[in-house]
RNA sequence: GUGGGUAUAGCUCAGUUGGUUAGAGCGCCAGAUUGUGGCUCUGGAGGCCGACGGUUCGAAUCCGUCUACCCACCCCA
């Protein structure tokens, strides 16, 4: 009979049991940081009403959505549906239905995975995990939020044990400003998108395109490339943008959050080397109104940005009449776990067992034996496995070795008789034979020091 | 959506100007070693050479079509 080859999807990841492992522990430390800061966990649908996911309409959500027309749910007829592109607008939907019921400013976090029809391509995927952190406020929402935002994902990549990264901040509103005073503001989207390429292909590719793409003239082009390319510290740049100041009400206020931002991030106890003031970033969808910001790994600029967010004043607008301004941030969790894995960087100490030890009977005789054994070694808290297959022997012990399981506790005819456990290290290759509480410290002493081992990234 | 590339064993890849039985390394299985894994040695299994059509005495190799995947652009996490 012809089979059916097994595939996975261009664009879908999908790990081995070790690196799901080593996933999974970075999703851990995630929610840790993430709860540490008083955010709460949400869940919502992947599919939803596509009308909602598209509220907002047009430009490129509604060309990268998946969206179904006549989905057939049982009843209900007829229904367009679609998945969600990001967790942001079903957060905006998810607020709005329960408005009244929220207490604001809410913060809420959220892990999950989000579709984009888009030609998968290195660290580009269809369907990735985002964390998403978000705090909505009922009409006001406090500046210092936005410096918050980013402070919690400068611990989250230090946690992780990342180094060599840099949050890059900007305001849409210094931007707006800045483009007002030049006559700009129609063009700005694609000026800002032309500008934003400044990195990949220099100051001359940009002003051509400026010119010959986005009909700005040759001196608005200068004095586009002239802004953007101030540079230097943060000090220095918020100093270089003074000069600008006074002639749109715009810019003005935007360079004043961007200066408070600034200020807060230190206070929050961001170093200087992990964020910086940058112009050319203008990016992330186009619902922002604020600041915006976006995360690079300093060795690998060419994945682009493994997290970015920023200001929406009013996203819930698109379904109720109130204003909730809002600010968040999205880890690109899958794009940054694909970074880390490629470029060899997650720790190889970082233990990926399924269990601290496998309980093996050396014949089916000690099967009650072991499964007693085990469940004792369970009901202390120790991650167990139970061999049960009749193998030979080398199987079994091969088994455990390949899993990594640092632990093999034998269990023989004379071990029961004398109930005691043969307890090897198969990282030492050392065995001894001791009572079960004897071994269950030993492996607690494991256990402990693997813990240690808190840095997922070398 | 646009442009380029690739398709041979489970994986990574060789395969000469077209030549008869398609190879390697890794992995897998077995044995050396029936209560002790990793290292070593020995043996073994595993291929419609992406699919369909064409050229030819003869095609993994040349040509065409299709499909899938990869890279880049667009855009983005």
């Amino acid at each position: 009979m012809a089979k059916i080859k097994p595939r996975t999807l261009s664009g879908f990841m999908e790990l081995l049991p070790a690196p799901q492992q080593q996933m999974e522990r970075i999703m851990e430390t995630l929610r840790e940081t993430y709860s540490l800061y008083g955010f709460t966990p949400l869940d919502t649908p992947i599919i939803e009403d596509a009308q909602v996911l598209l509220a907002k309409g047009g430009g490129e959500t509604e060309k990268q959505i998946y969206s179904v027309s006549n989905f057939n749910l049982k009843g209900d007829k007829d229904s367009n549906l679609a998945m969600r592109f990001d967790l942001t607008v079903p957060l905006a939907k998810y607020v709005a239905m329960n408005y009244g019921q929220l207490t604001y400013p809410f913060r809420r976090y959220q892990i999950g995975k989000v579709y984009r029809g888009e030609r998968a391509q290195r660290g580009r995927y269809r369907e990735f995990y985002q964390a998403d952190i978000d705090i909505i406020g009922d009409g006001k929402l406090d500046i210092a939020n936005e410096a918050e935002i980013p402070s919690i994902i400068y611990q989250t990549f230090s946690k992780l044990g990342l180094k060599r990264f840099q949050i890059r901040v900007n305001n849409r509103k210094i931007l707006n400003g800045f483009y007002e005073m030049m006559g700009l503001s129609e063009q700005s989207q694609s000026v800002m998108r032309t500008v934003d390429k400044l990195d990949k292909i220099g100051p001359a590719a940009v002003r051509k395109l400026l010119v010959e793409e986005c009909a700005v003239s040759e001196q608005a082009a200068d004095e586009v490339l002239t802004f953007i390319s101030i540079q230097g510290t943060n000090a220095e740049v918020l100093t270089a943008l003074e000069a600008y100041q006074g002639k749109s009400q715009t810019f003005d206020r935007g360079l004043e959050e961007l200066t408070s931002v600034t200020k807060y991030l230190s206070v929050f106890g961001v170093p200087e080397e992990n964020f910086a003031v940058d112009l050319t970033i203008a990016r992330g969808l186009d619902y922002y109104t604020g600041t915006v910001y976006e995360t690079t790994l300093l060795d690998h600029p060419e994945i682009g940005s493994v997290c970015s967010g920023g200001r929406y004043d009013n996203l819930a607008g698109y379904y109720i009449d109130k204003p909730l301004p809002g600010v968040g941030i999205s880890i690109g969790l899958t794009r940054l776990f694909y970074v880390l894995e490629d470029q060899k960087m997650l720790n190889p100490q970082m233990p990926t067992a399924p269990a601290e030890v496998l309980v093996v009977p050396m014949s089916a005789d000690q099967q009650a034996y072991a499964i007693s054994v085990a469940t004792q070694l369970r009901a202390q808290g120790i991650r167990t496995q139970l061999y049960t297959e009749q193998k030979k022997f080398k199987a079994k012990i091969q088994y455990a070795s390949k899993l990594g399981i640092p632990y093999a506790m034998f269990l023989g005819e004379s071990e029961e008789q004398e109930n005691v456990v043969a307890l090897k290290d198969l990282t030492k290759g050392q065995q001894v034979t001791v009572p079960l509480q004897e071994a269950v410290e030993t492996i607690w002493e494991y256990i402990a020091q693997a813990e240690e081992i808190k840095a997922i990234v070398e």
